[in-house]
Order: C-alpha cells, then sequence, then structure tokens
DNA sequence: ACATTCATTCCGTATATCGGAATAAGTCAA
DNA sequence: TTGACTTATTCCGATATACGGAATGAATGT
C-alpha cells in the first residue's frame, strides 16, 4: 500500500529481518513461528523465506527440519568480506608481532557508523574480557580504550555528530556526563593514546592507538587489551610506543574509503548487548524492532 | 522462465549473487557496471538492489558514491552468527589454553557441506600458513590435516559421497589418487588424529584431532599448525594428547545439529571461493587476492 | 486417545520487480 | 573549452513474484 517513504515491503527487507533475528538468536536455531513472530512476518511468508535462503545455501535446519539458523557458509561469506580496504589483512602482521612481543591481547577495530566493531584479534597469553569481546562484536564510539582511540580522531564534525548521538549510549555503561567525555576525548588527542585504566571492566585495562588515514582521520584502531598490573607506568610507554610504530607504518598503506555517517540503519544493528538503541529518527523513522505481534502493514 | 530446477529468478537470489561477487572481490570496492557484468544482472537491476542493500545496510559505498563494497555491519553480523550449536564459544577456552600451553597457532575447523570452514583460531608466537589461512577461509574436505581429521570421521556414506565429490578438487593440491587418499583416510581413523607433514605446505606441519558428536560423527576438528620443526617425533604425542584431551571435553558439550550433506549449490562462494592459501610473507603481510573467478592455483 | 501447537502447501490477488530505453553524470583526449 | 565516450541513475509499462488468509498435514503433549 504505498510507498512509505522507504521501502518496507521488499522481499529483501524481510528476508534480513529474518537473518538479522536469527543472528540475534543464540545459535542453537530456531523455530519458523518463533521467527515469525520476532520478525513480525507472517508464518506463510517467513517459512518461504526461510526455504528461500536456505536455496541460497545462508540459512540451513538441523535435526529432522525442525530449527533454522545461519549456515556456516554464511558465516564464511561474509568473514571473508567485511575488510574496508584490505583493513585486516593489512594490519594483521603488525597484530602478531605486538601479541608476540608484548604478550597481551590485541584487537583491531574499526569505526562503523556510531559504533566501534572489532574487525579482528590476536590473543596472547593472557585471558581477558573485553567489551568488544569476540571478532564482530560491537561498541559505541566512545566505550573503551579502542573505541575511545577512534572517536577522538574524528574530524570535528563527524566527532560532535558521534558525541551528540552517542551520549544516551554510553550513559549506560560508566558515569559519564558529556563534560567528562570531553575532557577524555581531549586528553586522548593531547596524548596521541588513549589509556587509563577506565575501570568499567574490574582489574582489566587497556591502550589504544589511533590509525589514521592519509586525511588524518581515525578510521581504526589497535588496542591492547590486558589485567591492570601488566600495564604499570613504566610498562605503558613502551607498549604505548610499540603500538604507535605500527600503526604510523599501517597509516599509509590504507586504500582510501569512508565510512560514511549513517544512522546504526535499520540494518544489521546491535545485536551485541547493549549497544542497541532505539532513537526513531524522523525521516528513516518506522521500523524499528517491531512490537511482538504487530503485523506488518500492507 | 519458469522451472529450472531451482527458482533463479527470485529478487532474493539476485541479491545474494550481488552479495557474492561483492565478498569475492578485494574489499577495494566495485563499480555497478563491473557487478552487474559479473553477477549475470542487467545495469538497471544490479543499480536498484544496491540501493536495497544500502538500506538494509549490507553495502555501503565510499568516495563520493563511486565503488560499492559489503559494509562492517555486515561482517559483524555474520561474525555473532556462524556459530553452529554455540560451537565457537565452546571451543574458544580450549583453543586459548592450547595455543598458550603449545605456543603454536591453533585452528578450530568445522565441516560445512564438501569443505571445511575455519571457524576460530587461536595464534602462538609461531608464524605459520595454512590452508584455510583465516577466520572464514575454506578447503576442501581432505586437504590439510585439520580438514583430513573431519573426512576420516565421517559416517561411511557420507564420507564416500564426499571422497567421490572431492576427488577432483584435491587434484589440484598434492598429487592424490584415491588409493593415497583411502589410505591416509585409514591411518586416520586407526590413529585417531591426523598428524604427518603433508609436505603440501614447504617447511610447514600439522596435527589434528577431530572433534566428535555425541553420534560419534565429526563435525569439527581442533589443529595445530606449525612449522616442520616443531612436531618432532618426540614433541608429537604430547601435543596429540593436549588436543584430544579438549576435543572429547568439547564433544558432549555440542547441541546436537547436522551438517546437512548439500552440493555446494549456487550457494555461498561454493567450491573455490576463497581458498586460498597465503603465501604472504608474515610481516610485508598483504596479499592473498585472486583474480575473482579464478580456480586456485596449483 | 484427543486437543493443541506448529509446519507446510494452496491459490487468487495485487504489488513489487524487471529490464529496455531515456536521461544524467562523470571521464578523457585534444 | 568542446565533444565523444563511458558509466550511473531514473522512468515506466508489463508481468512475473511475493503476499497472506485459510486449509491441510505433521508433531507434541496430556
Amino acid at each position: 500500500m504505498s510507498d512509505r517513504e522507504a521501502q518496507q515491503g521488499t522481499g529483501l527487507h524481510r528476508a534480513f529481518a529474518i537473518i538479522r533475528v536469527l543472528a540475534a538468536s543464540d545459535g542453537t536455531g530456531m523455530r519458523v513461528t518463533q521467527i515469525a513472530r520476532e520478525s513480525g512476518l507472517t508464518q506463510a511468508t517467513a517459512h518461504r523465506l526461510l526455504q528461500a535462503l536456505m536455496a541460497e545455501g545462508v540459512v540451513v535446519q538441523g535435526e529432522g527440519s525442525r530449527l533454522y539458523r545461519l549456515s556456516v557458509e554464511f558465516f564464511a561469506l561474509a568473514a571473508s568480506a567485511g575488510n574496508p580496504g584490505n583493513l585486516r589483512d593489512l594490519c594483521r602482521p603488525a597484530l602478531l608481532r605486538l601479541s608476540a612481543s608484548l604478550g597481551d591481547t590485541i584487537f583491531l577495530l574499526v569505526r562503523s557508523g556510531f559504533d566501534a566493531v572489532c574487525l579482528d584479534r590476536s590473543e596472547g597469553p593472557f585471558p581477558i574480557r573485553s567489551f568488544t569481546g569476540d571478532v564482530g562484536g560491537r561498541v559505541a564510539l566512545g566505550v573503551g580504550q579502542g573505541s575511545l582511540a577512534i572517536l577522538a580522531f574524528l574530524p570535528e564534525a563527524e566527532r560532535e555528530e558521534v558525541i551528540r548521538f552517542n551520549l544516551p549510549r554510553l550513559r549506560d555503561f560508566g558515569v559519564f556526563d558529556e563534560v567528562y567525555l570531553r575532557t577524555e576525548i581531549a586528553r586522548v588527542r593531547e596524548l596521541g593514546y588513549a589509556g587509563r585504566n577506565t575501570g568499567l571492566l574490574p582489574g582489566m585495562a587497556g591502550v589504544a592507538v589511533p590509525v589514521l588515514d592519509r586525511d588524518g582521520r581515525a578510521v581504526a584502531a589497535l588496542s591492547v587489551g590486558t589485567i591492570a598490573e601488566r600495564l604499570s607506568p613504566e610498562r605503558l610507554p613502551t607498549v604505548v610506543e610499540l603500538l604507535r610504530r605500527e600503526t604510523v607504518a599501517i597509516g599509509p598503506g590504507i586504500n582510501p574509503f569512508d565510512v560514511v555517517l549513517r544512522r546504526p540503519a535499520q540494518g544489521l544493528g546491535g545485536i551485541n548487548g547493549p549497544t542497541r538503541i532505539e532513537t526513531s529518527d524522523s525521516r528513516t523513522g518506522q521500523q524499528g524492532r517491531l512490537p511482538p505481534g504487530a503485523a506488518p502493514r500492507s
């Protein structure tokens, strides 16, 4: 029924609604009904789309045709993909060198809209827990050292927009007020790295250095995640220096690409914990997660 | 147009054709024309679908609206997903323990159709090259130790089908004839692990132990990739024992799921997708791109 | 056994998709 | 600058496709 400004009746949109639902599930698999409910689709439609997705190899069902889940092939497809300007390949050697020489876990974070996403990771012998955690994990820009390092080195205009947009989201993490955040950012800009134990995760600490493209804008960050004791005042400068050395080597190799500043877009948004935000946007608005049981308009 | 075995006129199929094309590209981005050509779509259609995909957040375009590429969000979506029965989460601790105590790189491979896919990886200080390489990388079942370990412990019927299907593909790697392959498999079954330096990558060696589900079928494998010297006859038994210990601990925790045996079908990336062998030096990193559509070279 | 939930198939309707062709935008060589 | 060329985007009518209500079939539970 008519153009609602943006398309939400398209098959593609519905298909991805299903994919998103499945991605948000725990990987055990979901039944058609459940999927239909959570994606706001009819059972018939959900079923038909699931068949189509299976034909594409995106979805598989295990155990005598009951539960649907995303396929390993889908995983592999996207794994070889989300690699803006070959950044991951570019950084891999650096990650390996760093984790080997430091003995800590190294993260590669890239900016994606208002979030930072963990693109790669190389583990050291010291087990840690981080915000982004796994490869593919997301945090709002500003949460955690790596994320903060990126935010601090965005061009001013974008930085402001991100700050404005993210402030409400950040509240859920620390007791951030705007002044505090800006102070942090200022210090990061001055020092050239994001350090200091934020105390967000007890006993954990991190340092991060931004990776700047040829225009001096942050597109990524290398970050060390470790236990607080291992970032003593004596060791810290060494670590920072190592990180910085790698980042400056990486910078020039970056293929030009810009991350378009978009609202997290009804797209593949934060399946990850508290990162999810619910801001009804003016134009693209609509289509949040549909309240359970709400029928899609026709 | 109508029958034709499976539907290929559907919008969803076309959309994924584009995604596949983009995934196969080197991440620099592609123009509409190129995408249209390689996916076999009309320019108009390709363009429209790209718009739709952008609305979904799957595709972004950089640089003043010229080149399209897959978004980081798409990457994140699938990363948190392709995790059959939580296998990755289940295995992560084991990977960390192993790479920490052995000092070598540990891979988690899962079966996907006629391939093995690298689902996770934990690096040790010893740099290595492997067949699967990156997370998301694929190899035909039978190539490499991990892959071989899985193949060897499939139920007989499936094993036979895989062998039949894969033989031609294997030819490109070693000088495998069927007899040789079957001999290898027999030995793996007898020993309970896949070992021995296959000499496929000079100086490299690996050992792999299958992860069996409660029915005794191989669904995955833990594999060690290292340099040949580090798998001396004295050290090997230790390594195998450590691996085995972890795998038996993992097995029972596997959520029941079966990988349906399907032709790689028009599915994702399929057979000779990113079966790239990493030939890069770990310091200069980089490399890896095969020309789109080119078969993996011998 | 029955009752209930869930999965799958049917089918008429209408809507979203398709692609040829027109237009706009960008690229390159003089 | 101009002009020829390539590539990107928009239009639009025909029709193939997707839609979803409802019927059927398969599981599950008590």
